[in-house]
DNA sequence: TATCTTTTCCGAAACGTTTCGGAATCTTTC
DNA sequence: GAAAGATTCCGAAACGTTTCGGAAAAGATA
C-alpha cells in the first residue's frame, strides 16, 4: 500500500507537504497541490484510517447496535433500515458498522466496548424508548450520535423524526369529523416514544372532538398482522361498545384488521371505516388495499439521508441548530373511509 | 478514555509490561499480570483498535460487500446473512463492517479502497460466480477473506460450503429410482457456482439412471415464487414431453410449483413429483407445504458459525487446511413424491 | 565470591498520519 | 539595495499500541 511516505519520496517533497496538499491546506502552491494529487491518484492511495484516526480522531466509521430480537428475520423494516443506512454512509465514503448484540445482552456496555475501542466517529439510534438510558449514555461519553425518533421536550441532541404527535391527531381528527365518536387506535409496543405521542396525538383529537375516550380502544402490541387480526376479533367480540372505525399504527396491523373484519362479515368502509400511518415498506403497499387504504404516508427510506446528514453534521461538530430535522408526511385521502 | 499509559502509571510500571501482561506474553510474573488486568478491568480499560491496528496489522474488523440490487428488500435471504454474520463477529469480540454499493457500481475498486485505507483484517465473499474478479483480486492483494462456497477444482482459499453436486444428484436420483425419467430442475442464476455444480450432479444422476436428458427441462431464473409459478406453467404447456417430476433450487421455487400445479389443475405427488433444496430460512417452512415437501436439508443459519471460524483462522494466519469446510444436509423423505 | 542462567523488567523504535512552530524562498515596498 | 511581508515549504512531535534488544535483579552453579 501506497503511503504519504512513497508519495514524498518519487516527488521530493516533504510528508508533510504531502499531506497538506491532498487536505486542501492553504499554504501549499497551486502546483504541487496538483502534482501531489496526480502521484496519489496514480499510486492509489487510500489514507490509512487507522493512522488518521489515532492523530486526528476521524476514522469515517459509524456504527449501528441493534439487539438480535426473535423477528429480526421476518421483520422487513430492519432490511430496510441496515440497507439505506449503510447504502448512504457507503456513498460519502464512510463505513457503516453493524453489530448486533446476543438476545438478551445489555446495550450500554456495548457501546461502552465500542467506545473505548475508539474507532467509530459516531452512532445512529434506533427505536429510542420513552426514557432510553442509551441516549443520555451516549451524551454522557461525549461521542457524535444521531436519533431516529425523539423522546421528551428539551432535547439537546442530534434527530431526525416526523411529527407523529400530528399525523395521530389528524387521522383521529379525520374520522371524528366524519362522525365516528369510538375510534379505536391500533399502537405500538409500549417504551417506544413514537408511540407515546402517537397516543397523545390520539388523544388530543378525540378530546377536542368530545368523543368517548374509551380507554379499551387503545390498544398496545408488536406491529405485525397476527396482532392486527386478534386486536380486532377482540374489539367486535364482548360486551363493549364497537369502535366504528380503527386507526392502525402501520399498515402490517391494517392488514391483519382487514382480514379480522373480512372473517367477521364486516364491511370496509361501510361497517368500519379504516386508516393507518403508511412507513411504505416496499413488501405492503397500502394502495393495493382493497379497498384502498386512507393513510398518513411517511416514506421510511426518507430517513436515511437526512440521518446520514445530521450524524456526520454532528461529528464534524456543527451546532445543534441544523442538526435537528423534521421530515414531512402527507394525508392520502382513499376508500377505506365512510360518515357515519 | 484509559489508555496503556495510564495503567502503567498507577501501577508504578512500563508502558512495555502493561502490554505483556495484557496479552499473556511470557515474560511478566504472575502476580503482575494479575494486578495489571485488575487495574484494566477497573479503569474499563479497551485497547485502541487503530493504535493496535497501526503497528500490529489486526483492527479486529472484518467486511463484507455487497451490491444494492433491487430485490435486497423482499429476500429474507440477504437479512439472514447479514444478521448471522454480524452476530457471530459480534460474539467474537469483532467487528463487522457492511459495505452496501451502489446499483452498478464495479466491485472491485470498492474492495481496493478499503483494502487501502487498511483498517479491515478480512472479508467475507457471498455469492461466488463461475469466474470471479473478486476471488483473484483478493487472493492478489494479500488479505484475508472467506468465501461462501467454492468454485473451480484446485482451490487455495478459505471457505466454507455444502456439497451441492451432491444433493443435486440425490435428489435426482430419488426421483430416478422411482422411475421418474423426465425430471425438471428449476435451478438458479446462470453463473453463480453453486448452481453451476448442481447442474452437473443433476446431470450426473441423469447419466447414471439412463434417464433422457431433455435439455429443456433444466431452467435458470431467480429462485422466487413467481418464477416456480410461471416455470410451472411453462413446463405444462406446449407440445415438448412434459415432466413427471421437479427439483427446485429452493424451497421459494417449490412454493411457486405448488401454486402452478394446483393451477393446472395437477396433484402433487399424484400426477407430479417435487422435491427441493431447503436452505430452512425462517419466512418459509418445507415442512408446512402440503403435502409436505421431500428435501435436502442444509440450514443457511449454520453457515455462519464456520464462516466466522475460518475467516478469524485465516487472519490468524493459520494453514489452509483447516480453514476449508463442508457443511453437511440431510435428506428428508415427506409426501411430495410418489412411484411412477 | 565470581560467573552463569533464568526471570522479570524497561527504553526506544516503529506503524502512518496530522499539526505546530519555525524556516527558507520569493515578492513587494521604501 | 535592504527591510518587510507573503508565500511555500519542512522537521519534529504526537496519537496508543506492539515488539526488539538489552538490562537489572534474582537465583543457581562453580
Amino acid at each position: 500500500m501506497a503511503t504519504l511516505k512513497d508519495i514524498a519520496r518519487t516527488l521530493d517533497l516533504s510528508i508533510t507537504q504531502v499531506s497538506r496538499a491532498l487536505n486542501d491546506h492553504s499554504d501549499v502552491s497551486e502546483e504541487t497541490r496538483l502534482r501531489v494529487k496526480e502521484a496519489a491518484r496514480a499510486m492509489n492511495y487510500h489514507p490509512n484510517a487507522s493512522a488518521r484516526k489515532l492523530v486526528s480522531g476521524r476514522s469515517g466509521m459509524v456504527g449501528l447496535v441493534v439487539p438480535q430480537h426473535r423477528n429480526i428475520g421476518q421483520d422487513g423494516i430492519f432490511l430496510e433500515v441496515v440497507a439505506g443506512l449503510s447504502a448512504q454512509f457507503s456513498g460519502r465514503g464512510m463505513q457503516f458498522v453493524l453489530h448486533i448484540m446476543a438476545e438478551h445482552e445489555p446495550a450500554l456496555p456495548v457501546y461502552q466496548k465500542l467506545i473505548g475501542k475508539a474507532m467509530l466517529d459516531g452512532f445512529v439510534l434506533i427505536d429510542p424508548q420513552d426514557h432510553d438510558p442509551r441516549i443520555d449514555f451516549l451524551k454522557k461519553s461525549g461521542i457524535a450520535f444521531v436519533v431516529h425518533g425523539r423522546v421528551g421536550k428539551a432535547i439537546d441532541y442530534p434527530y431526525f423524526d416526523i411529527e407523529n404527535e400530528h399525523l395521530a391527531y389528524d387521522l383521529t381528527r379525520h374520522l371524528a369529523d366524519r362522525g365516528h365518536s369510538r375510534i379505536a387506535f391500533l399502537n405500538g409496543l409500549v417504551g417506544r416514544s413514537y408511540v407515546t405521542v402517537r397516543e397523545q396525538g390520539y388523544r388530543r383529537a378525540l378530546a377536542e372532538a368530545g368523543g368517548d375516550d374509551l380507554a379499551h380502544l387503545h390498544l398496545n402490541s408488536e406491529m405485525d398482522e397476527a396482532n392486527g387480526l386478534t386486536a380486532t376479533i377482540r374489539l367486535f367480540s364482548g360486551d363493549a361498545p364497537r369502535p366504528t372505525a380503527i386507526i392502525c399504527g402501520n399498515v402490517r396491523l391494517a392488514r391483519g384488521v382487514y382480514q379480522g373484519l373480512a372473517a367477521l362479515g364486516l364491511n370496509v368502509p361501510g361497517d368500519v371505516s379504516v386508516v393507518a400511518h403508511d412507513d411504505e415498506l416496499p413488501s405492503l403497499r397500502a394502495s393495493a388495499f382493497f379497498p384502498a387504504l386512507t393513510v398518513t404516508k411517511a416514506p421510511l427510506r426518507d430517513s436515511w439521508e437526512p440521518l446520514a446528514d445530521c450524524l456526520t453534521g454532528a461529528i464534524e461538530g456543527k451546532p445543534l441548530a441544523g442538526l435537528q430535522r423534521i421530515g414531512n408526511y402527507t394525508f392520502l385521502e382513499r376508500n377505506s373511509v365512510s360518515a357515519v
